[in-house]
DNA sequence: CGTTTGTCTGACCATCCGGTCAGACAATCA
DNA sequence: TGATTGTCTGACCGGATGGTCAGACAAACG
């Protein structure tokens, strides 16, 4: 047979282009595209490397394919915003939702966090696409609630923004979070309430 | 004479550390440690790799030496909180002068960006260190405008958090932060306004 | 059972990259 | 001016790394 491996079809190759994504993931949101290895890769998914060559065309092939695979996940917390929502409770319920993210997926967090901190060269088109059509739709939605008067007058762009920085900060930036909190310290649970509060404060008319 | 070159002596000693070191700033920060070459940062410099390492023991040697040069001028902002301020312009001052440092110095909060997602394996101990003795410092501050009544009551060590992500968001997420925005935006003159108002709300008696 | 199709690997290759070194070249100064 | 000190480079090295390939091996299926 040629090259090009089909997609999931046979159960082996469910199986292994799992475990490739996986061990993928866990190196890459590590390491940086740059910095991992195939090799490192192909230990972590307990195959060799000319195997992780016979379902992947190239490590940029694996890169894109985990990044692609999880741009849904990441962005279902935002397509769950509700227009018929209660507003507070829909914006409020987002914050949870991304901060639950980064406290149960930080190596997701930190796979995008390295690709746009590079520039996104493998990203751009998606940012500019399917990101800002998603994030324009939803700030319409927000718009039309603060000019209802159901919450005080914010940007919606950049409260988007700011859900972002503050819920990814502590995944991305765990190690400085939790230098500077010292022992005996869960960053999550103590951002919770004081998010809760800040986009309370924020958001209240 | 051997290997290890003095700290700045001479003329043309200062002229190359300081080309190597802007260069160095420049190709670290776009292109992570591990993604930047020493040809890279020779050609920005405009040295030959050899001559890099007269003046440096290594590459490491190079990034160790950008990252430590620019602690300062990064911790300037907090440091400059003064206990015997107006809390509310102090606590906004300091968001002010952090906005400016990610639209002026992008290249550094991306440096360190890039430094603390791998897991900050060359800062940890300056993190732990300085910084934290730094935060605590100015937490304890915060604190005590909090219980004087003179802002509302926060978690100082997440204020501190809130705003580093909320500015150091806009120097990192450049590049999605515009393509979301799309065309016909300024950034940073959009966030300062945003953020003036979050805070005010957040802290507001 | 044999054939076809799919899975896997050891050995190998080319390139990149951090780093070395002998010695050329330039500045400084007695 | 000659000697000393400091600056610079072409050529080279060894290891890491992405990728290839011929063929061994296993599964599926008629």
């Amino acid at each position: 047979m040629t090259k090009p491996a089909p997609r999931p079809k046979t159960r082996i190759q469910r199986r292994n282009t799992g475990a490739i994504l996986e061990a993928a993931l866990e190196v890459f949101s590590a390491q940086g595209f740059r910095g991992a290895t195939l090799d490192q890769i192909a230990e972590v998914a307990g195959l060799s490397k000319p195997n992780l060559l016979y379902y992947f065309a190239s490590k940029e092939a694996i890169h894109l394919e985990v990044l692609t695979g999880l741009m849904d996940t990441w962005l279902a917390p935002l397509r769950a915003l509700d227009a018929a929502g209660d507003p507070m409770e829909e914006i409020l319920g987002y914050v949870r939702r991304k901060l639950e993210m980064s406290r149960d997926l930080p190596r997701e967090s930190r796979l995008f966090a390295n690709e746009i901190l590079q520039g996104a060269p493998r990203m751009q088109p998606a940012l500019a696409g399917d990101l800002k059509a998603l994030v324009d739709e939803k700030a319409a939605v927000i718009r039309g609630w603060a000019e209802a008067g159901r919450i005080a007058p914010v940007d919606p762009h950049h409260l988007v923004f700011s859900i972002w920085a503050l819920t990814q900060h502590y995944a991305d930036f765990d190690v400085q979070v939790r230098a500077v909190l010292g022992e005996g310290h869960d960053p999550f649970a103590e951002a919770e309430p004081y998010l809760e509060t800040l986009f309370r404060k924020l958001l209240a008319v």
